[in-house]
DNA sequence: GGCATAATCCATATTACGTCA
DNA sequence: GCTGACGTAATATGGATTATG
């Protein structure tokens, strides 16, 4: 399916060809490229989603856009396919639409190197990947966006694992195809994308576009790579917010400790008290103007001190009043 | 307007690959 | 060279939201 990248939908140097064409396939003024581009990726998306329940909803999908050359040819692409011989990989559009293609005129070659490229790409890689990962040594290298592709590490010259990739070697390498791709990111991508991530931990279609046309990636790349930015953000705050928790924890229980300490002491010293003098006092008082009842905790020897009569007579106003409010708020 | 369906985006869990000690 | 740990790209899945008929 995603061999639909090949034609340069998500592929920046292609899109530079195509994005000058007026595109017969395209009835959009977006210009066949990027309209391409989201179509393919759309199938990507669909075909991830889908794929493994129905396949058929690709072709309903498919059928049911202005890409009508497009979605039959990708259904070889699905993972049951995955093991297909890249050399059955046949793509008669391909060959049609580029290099019959009227507004396809960049040079001497350039259609045959785009047609070269995928052959070398479909021999070379997984479909899935198609074009969306060029060759720095093909001949629209020269087209090459800012951020050059380097596939496993090829960027420090740490490893080279250009030759498995090469048709000889792939070719006798068919059980393979089935194996998971990674892109190792640049550091320069990296940084890019982390810097977009600073001013927005989500994309919007437009941004994810720009971004990925800018750092020469699938949209879908920088998608995965902005989830999976967002999924390490939310784990390290976990993290950060498990030690505070923890830190908290071991306040409380240290501050619980203390308490647990300070009861004990004063449990003892009431222990040590006269019988009169540990028990708190709890009265019953009504008010006198409006009969209501109300409770008063206090030690005994508080109650004692402070009972003379002046002072229960304005006790007794401010209960009342209490009684009044009570009385407001409660209607 | 309410409903069903499809499409899209995102979060989350998981897998698998690349790198390094 | 082998191996395990780790980081991370990629995949699978389901929920929420939106658009469309």
């Amino acid at each position: 399916m995603e061999l639909a990248l090949s034609l340069g939908g998500d592929t920046p140097k292609p899109i530079l060809f195509l994005e000058k064409s007026s595109s017969s396939s395209c009835s959009k003024d977006v210009g066949f490229c990027m309209d391409l581009g989201k179509f393919s990726e759309e199938l990507d998306e669909v075909g991830r989603r889908k794929r493994s329940r129905n396949h058929q909803e690709i072709i309903s999908k498919g059928s049911s856009t202005d890409h009508p050359s497009l979605q039959l040819d990708l259904l070889p692409f699905s993972p049951v396919s995955r093991n297909t011989s890249s050399s059955q990989l046949c793509f008669p559009w391909l060959s049609q639409n580029l290099a019959s293609e009227p507004g396809l005129t960049h040079g001497p070659g350039g259609g045959k190197a785009i047609l070269d490229m995928n052959r070398r790409q479909l021999v070379a890689e997984e479909a899935e990947e198609g074009a969306a990962l060029s060759s720095p040594n093909s001949e629209i290298s020269s087209f090459q966006m800012n951020f050059p592709i380097y596939r496993n590490g090829n960027l420090n010259g740490k490893r080279d694992h250009s030759e498995n990739y090469n048709s000889s070697s792939r070719a006798s390498d068919e059980e393979d195809a089935s194996a998971r791709k990674k892109l190792r990111l640049t550091k320069e991508q990296s940084a890019f994308l982390e810097e977009s991530f600073k001013e927005h931990n989500t994309l919007n279609p437009k941004q994810k576009l720009a971004l990925a046309k800018q750092l020469n990636l699938r949209p879908r790349q920088v998608e995965v790579w902005f989830q999976n930015r967002r999924a390490r953000t939310k784990l390290k705050q976990t993290e950060v917010d498990c030690e505070y928790l923890k830190k908290c924890c071991e306040t409380l229980t240290e501050e619980n400790k203390r308490m647990q300490k300070e009861l004990q002491e004063l449990r003892a010293l009431k222990s040590s008290q006269p019988f009169h003098m540990q028990l708190p006092a709890t009265t019953l008082t009504m008010c006198p103007s409006c009969e209501r009842v109300s409770t008063t905790t206090t030690s005994f020897a508080a109650t004692t001190a402070t009972a003379t009569p002046a002072a229960t007579a304005s006790n007794t106003a401010a209960l009342h009043n209490n009684h009044k409010l009570i009385s407001l708020m409660t209607k």
